[in-house]
DNA sequence: ACAAAAGTGTTACCCTTACACCCATGC
DNA sequence: GCATGGGTGTAAGGGTAACACTTTTGT
């Protein structure tokens, strides 16, 4: 232990698909802060890094500890050092960012002061919370692009307007079934469970599981 | 100033295009140890933040304090903080990296304690040195992919030559002349200086003139 | 029958790759 | 002239995007 010019903490936007008005939307939850500063705002989960825990165990214990859940999916983000970040005293924030499954996310653990938010509608948020959310949607997006990550927002089985919709809800925009299918095909990473999901009032969409490995996901 | 289960440092990975052997290749300037633990190895530039600076600040001192050299580019690589990073104390470190110009490379400040290696013959380095050095190679190569980050270790003005050689060595493979110079061309970040380089034993090559601006290079 | 989403087929287009070929200079 | 890299042309192949069309369910 020594005398330090700042304190390390541990930040972690989580991401979630939740339904918003019949249309899947990307939410994250936060923490309505309980202390000055910035008290009865609104922040990302977070808090200082224990001794004997990795930076990505103290990612993961705040996810446990503000809503209950685990991640399908973490990573860092960045570290944000700047000189003043609203605290009074200097704080280095490592922040990761994880995706959680929509069926998980429904199970939340209640408590007054987390809440759900849609990222496109985030009210007011503490310290440069806000530069932050900014950073991971953008990473979240590219992310998109390259890797298999969105699987990591659904249930174990799903079928591909699911995860199409999940694309767009990221993207903000619509996409081709005909050529989403293609391409998600093309990955190599689905397998057909065989089974169809039935109910709808169309033909029953075939389910398929993920196959990709977490380590791929770099 | 608070207690602290962890000190925050910061090291800087720091790239530069070196002849060696006819061929330019990818080096970087390392730091031998002078104190325990670790005495005598080599290490990345850096040490721990001051507390009126910024972490890109703190990246900048290090480049200039080892090397005396400027950087044209400048990142935020990642943040290492596992629980024992092979000193005594915990340390969490918020490694940068770097691209210097071949010509300000050369001009080195002499001191027995630091060198330039090739990133692909480096000697034993301390800690998790050689982990962190990785990842930087692995951003450059990607990077290179999708922005005109290469032109940061080119002087002011060069040829298309010069510049598919730096792309050379960091993929480690030859390139196709024409394609890389439609590429290029097509990428409207060059500008021909009308100048030509003349001197060589061939077709004088036509200069140019990067035009990127720093802020799209993320 | 009809609506609505699943799923297949087809075509145009762009970008990349490979490689043939000409150009300008030093020796 | 010849070697050497600079620079242009071209054609094949792969992937993407747009869109027509068929299939299968619930109502």
């Amino acid at each position: 232990m020594a005398e330090q010019p700042a304190s390390v903490a541990v930040s972690t936007v989580i991401f979630g698909i939740q339904d918003h008005g019949g249309t899947a939307k990307v939410h994250l939850p936060l923490v309505r802060r309980v202390r000055e500063p910035h008290l009865g705002r609104w922040a990302l989960p977070g808090g200082p890094l224990r001794p004997d825990e990795s930076l990505r165990d103290a990612a993961r214990r705040n996810l446990a500890d503000t809503t209950g859940l685990d991640a399908a999916h973490l990573e860092q983000l960045y570290t944000f050092g700047a000189v003043d970040r609203g605290a009074p005293d200097r704080v280095v924030s490592i922040v990761y960012w994880a995706l959680v499954r929509t069926e998980v996310a429904a199970t939340t653990r209640d408590d007054p002061n987390v809440a759900w938010f849609p990222v496109d509608a985030l009210p007011p948020l503490a310290f440069d919370h806000e530069e932050i959310v900014g950073w991971a949607v953008r990473r979240l997006k590219n992310k998109l692009g390259y890797t298999q990550i969105s699987h990591a927002l659904l249930p174990e089985e799903f079928t591909l307007g699911q995860l199409r919709e999940v694309h767009e809800a990221i993207l903000g925009r619509r996409l081709d079934p005909a050529n989403f299918r293609r391409r998600a095909e093309a990955s190599g990473t689905l397998t057909p469970t065989g089974a169809h999901q039935a109910g709808a009032r169309n033909r029953p969409p075939a389910l398929y599981r993920s196959t990709v490995r977490e380590e791929l996901l770099t």
